[in-house]
Order: structure tokens, then sequence, then C-alpha cells
DNA sequence: TGATTTTTGTTCATCATTGTACTTTATTGT
DNA sequence: ACAATAAAGTACAATGATGAACAAAAATCA
């Protein structure tokens, strides 16, 4: 069984394909963790940085959503960035419950800093991927994302 | 600044490319974890157990190796498997020192189990991917690896 | 209006991961 | 052979992430 049409998962090119992708994640992670050291912040703390560089005055519930993280996540981390400075939480005037979030001055340019450094590293690392080769990355992620979306989607409503 | 060449970080092709591998592999670990739950595993474990399939007798380090992850990993994770019977770790007859690690029968057929849904969900996830188009995937990825870890080893010897 | 349900954010207990220090065994150098 | 160094695995403390229960505010609906 399970050695009929292809001996092994590993022979499968899907998944060979996966594999790869998931190593260089790791790979990436940890090197982006050593590249940003020196700014005082490790990874989560960017793809906070970034989104509310992007998205000025997003809530934490939609942050907590763009970065498929919990809601209790973004409680933990978003009052230390606060302290440090690097980002304003306001009270929303029409809904009290919500917290509208933005970068302060000191937290717009460490950010900035760390985007050239981000950009800097991917750019090293896709280096020998030539740009239309990019894309066709990207692409096939962009279906994927989809439809593992789809897949939550469908499970969630109908379950048990 | 920054917005002479490319306006923002996000208009870059590479990084926009990096950007959904990211979210793509976040995505597949949530949906892998929930698609192996049922079998009382989690994603850290069905790797293990993959690389016992793959490479019977392994050591401890050169598994926590092949992870990516330390040492201590393996030895938080192993000995929980061995206490469920999926694997056994035998001392080396010629350095004492190792572990030698080896899938039980139960680990193996347990194991089998992982990887059909393992490689289901994954076909599934690119399966609007041409097969071709998994190969450039998996080409860009082992590139990325490679130039990462380069960059690990000039860094590590001379480092200060 | 008043009661019920949703939504937002927080708190807390739990679990996973990491890095460091430590023990035991091999290897190297003299 | 003996001392020093390196390597494999473990223990532990600190950090980070997760999910559930909770409080406050808003929306829904009768």
């Amino acid at each position: 069984m399970m050695n009929k049409n292809q001996a092994f998962p590993w022979d499968h090119p899907r998944f060979r394909s996966w594999i790869g992708v998931a190593r260089a994640c790791q790979l990436m992670q940890q090197a982006m963790s050593r590249a940003i050291a020196g700014l005082g912040i490790k990874p989560p703390h960017l793809d906070i940085l970034v989104n509310l560089y992007r998205f000025d005055g997003i809530s934490q519930q939609e942050l907590a959503r763009k970065l498929l993280v919990g809601r209790s996540n973004m409680s933990m981390l978003l009052p230390h960035l606060e302290k440090r400075g690097l980002i304003e939480r306001r009270a929303d005037a029409k809904d009290k419950r919500v917290l509208r979030l933005s970068l302060t001055e000191a937290g717009r340019s460490l950010t900035e800093e760390a985007m050239a450094i981000q950009t800097g590293l991917i750019e090293r690392a896709l280096s020998p991927t030539p740009a239309e080769r990019c894309l066709q990355v990207a692409e096939a992620m962009e279906d994927l994302i989809h439809i593992l979306q789809t897949m939550d989607a469908d499970d969630e409503p109908d379950d048990a």
C-alpha cells in the first residue's frame, strides 16, 4: 500500500515542492530574526509594525486577522510596543470597544529601518530567482492561500 | 527617502512573493495541525516521524539538524513519543553518547496514516498549480535555502 | 425600551520552543 | 597514558503563542 503509484510522498512533485517551501520559511524566519535583532525587535513585532505602517488606524482585531493570529496575541504584544513608544492606541470615538492603532514618529522611523533590512534580506535570498519566476511563485502561493481559506470557511459554519 | 526607486517594499516583486510564501506557510501549518489532530499528533511530531520513516537509525543530533531546531527540542519531544510506543531509542554500540532512533510497528503505521493525510492536503492545496510550476517553485526555494545556509556558515566562524 | 446576542479587547492557565549550563563519552595533542 | 577539547544528550529556566473564560460596549430584535 502507498507504493503503488508513487512509492513515497517525497517522490510526489508537489510534496517535494512543499517541503522546500516549509524549510525556506523556517530558515528565512531565523535569518530575519538575527537580521533585525540589532533594532531590538523580533519577527512578530516587525509584522505588526509593517502592517501599521501600511494600514494606519487599523484595529487590533483587523491586525490579528491580517497576521493570522489570535486576538490575545495582540493584547500581549501591543502594550509592549506602546510602552516602548513605538505605537499609539487611541480609543475610537464612535465605537468605544475598538482601539485604533498607529505608529509614533519613533515607530515610523524604526519601521523604515527594519523594512530596509527586511527587503535587503529578501532581495538577497531571492536574487538567483528572476523576477518573472518570483511572480509565478507568488501566484502559486496565492492560489494555495485561497484554497486553504475556503476550506476553513467550509469547515466552520456547518460544523458538528 | 525610500520612495525614490520603488515607493514601498510591497511594490517589489520579490517582497510580494515572499509575503505570499510566508502567509501560505502559516496557513498550511494551521491546516495541517487540524488535519492530523485526529491522530493525536501535532506538526512537530509529524516532522519527526516522517524523518524517522525515511532515515531509520538516525541520531537525535542529525534529526535536530534536519528539522532546523535545537538538540534540546528533541530531548523534550522524543521521550514523549517513546512513551507512546511510537519510536524506540537504542544506544549506539560503538559510541555510547548517541541514541539511534527508529519507529516501532505502531509508529510506522501511524506515520503512514499521517503521511497520507499530509500528502492529501498538500495535493489539494497545490492542485491549481501544474506540476511543472511546482518544480519551479521548488527550485526557487532550494536556491534560497542554499543562500541562507551559506550566509549562516559565513557568519559563525569568524564571528566576533 | 429592555433583553439577548455579537463583538472587542483583556486575563490567565497551559503548552511549545529556545538557549544555557551540565553530565557523560570520544577524540585530540603532548 | 593523561590532560584538554569537542560532541551527544539532558535539565531547567525564560520566552512566546494559544485558547477559554471574562468584562464592557454595541447591535439586534421583540
